[in-house]
DNA sequence: TGGGCTCATATGGGCGTCAATGGGACGAGG
DNA sequence: CCTCGTCCCATTGACGCCCATATGAGCCCA
């Protein structure tokens, strides 16, 4: 499988590292991927993790615009000097860095969130909230008796 | 990787020197940077820092215009009157002049923040709002509750 | 079907290296 | 003579690299 899905929770060791799933593990080798682009998510507080070519992705779409404009300048600076380049230890961990904390509220648990082409990380109660948020009111579920 | 990412605050020392971060330090090396030329930023109150050939490209397009209009004197002014070279010590420091503290109200703290092929200075409370403030215009990202 | 075996993943921690920071010494210039 | 900038060295804390343990799932075989 090519993809990244399914959701997984793990723990954040005394020295700040948490283990990748390795079904996601396994993605990234599977794409050759060595250094992980991270940026803080547009719609939610979560980090986006994924290969280089997001970011390239994501240049492109400003290279549309007048590089002196406002937009053009303010955007670079959420992508840029937002998103990080990361790399796992040799057991497949990344360091959970002040970075991710604060935009996440991840305190010493991490809740990886297969999204496609990419994942996520967050806190596992925000996690929680939100995919039962969006199941009851974006897919209108029919509330079920106890 | 080639590109300046992400962002780092550090600070600064009684002789008024910070470090520039060393994942930074390691694109100036791969480029064969040694003498950097930083400017007033066009649009936020930053000083950009990258090598000579950013000047480079800003005289080109300043070249492209009549040399006796006000724009183009204007420019000028901005360029070369607003820009000065500067070199690190053997650390990797920088001092941290009148010339940046003045145009950016940095006073004992420096956000470094990659910009792709250049990398900016700012005051570290002002760096956080105008990120947070892009990311909810620009990207319309939800709100979260603190 | 049950027991034990094996392997991979998740997790814990030691240790060396390097980055960030602090501060002294020296030399040039005002 | 004093000040400022540069060079050099010391300290400390963080991070990367390596190895050790455990928990649990799947598998084989009786």
């Amino acid at each position: 499988m090519n993809r990244f899905l399914s959701n997984a929770t793990n723990k954040i060791d005394a020295k700040g590292r948490v283990s990748v799933p390795s079904a996601f593990r396994a993605v990234l080798a599977r794409n050759g991927t060595e250094e992980l682009y991270a940026c803080q998510d547009f719609v939610f507080p979560a980090i986006s993790m994924a290969g280089p070519e997001m970011l390239d992705r994501f240049e492109k779409m400003i290279s549309t615009l007048d590089p002196f404009s406002e937009k053009a300048n303010r955007m670079s600076l959420v992508i840029h000097g937002g998103g990080v380049f990361m790399k796992l230890d040799a057991e497949g961990r990344l360091l959970v860095t002040d970075f991710i904390r604060d935009f996440t509220g991840i305190t010493d648990r991490v809740t990886f969130a297969g999204r496609g082409d990419h994942f996520q990380l967050w806190e596992p109660g925000a996690f929680e909230a939100m995919q039962a948020r969006s199941r009851a009111e974006d897919f209108r579920v029919a509330e079920r008796p106890t």
